[in-house]
DNA sequence: TGTTCATTACGACGATCGTAGTAGGATGGT
DNA sequence: ACCATCCTACTACGATCGTCGTAATGAACA
């Protein structure tokens, strides 16, 4: 997911641009970076082709599906498949911060008013 | 977290107890069941005392705790920490039914109200 | 007493994860 | 022509996961 992260956040990217950018938050080495690729790769998380004698890197499927998919497995595994419960042990967490509580309401209320029209 | 689900449901269990409940839906061994049991156990997610010659086990940390943990994981990992956007990610599924989206509505109107007083 | 049934103890196996090293090819400057 | 640098290819290693088998122990019943 991290390395997913950044291919996303770079549109296209080499090793050594995702290896850039993971160095900002932890110590990795560059082999390490281009074998998680690689393996994204072969699992049709990211696709590649060769430029020059290096391979440019995109992802193969758009961030928002990977994310649905990923949170669709959670909900099922840990809150037996249903919304409401996530949605509840979400709001219930105090770590959340009361902006990041105004924010769920306006996404909540945005829903309602597009039901509405 | 199958059997974890399995352990919370009947408060107090023994590895046959699971394991029948597990079989409802799939088939797996019964040594299996109990080797997941242990491991959970050595992990802190279970306990478990002698009962005769078997072990009785119960959840060493409540559902809503491990829950907690498990999607502020993902919303680390997949959603950069952000709420907003697992949500968001939550209620732009399309798989998710009226009915649900209704539930998801009073929820957070249940925050509001609570907020409110 | 002996057999059967339930249960545990222990080990195992292939897959995958996260991590990395080493070797070797290509590139570019001097 | 040569060396440093960048990049890939290949391999590996310990940990964990999900799965299970076999052997041993214990209880209970005929």
């Amino acid at each position: 997911m991290e390395v997913l992260q950044h291919v996303w956040a770079l549109g296209t990217a080499s090793v050594s641009e995702v290896h850039e950018r993971v160095l900002q938050s932890r110590e990795v080495a560059y082999t390490t970076v281009m074998t998680v690729m690689k393996k994204l790769a072969s699992k049709g998380y990211l696709t590649f082709e060769k430029e020059g004698n290096a391979y440019i890197y995109r992802a193969a499927q758009p961030q928002e599906t990977v994310r649905q998919d990923l949170l669709q497995g959670l909900m099922d595994k840990v809150f037996a498949g249903s919304p409401r419960a996530l949605i509840q042990t979400l709001v219930r967490d105090e770590s959340l911060s009361p902006t990041e509580l105004d924010d769920i309401r306006q996404i909540v209320e945005s829903i309602r008013r597009e039901d509405d029209a």
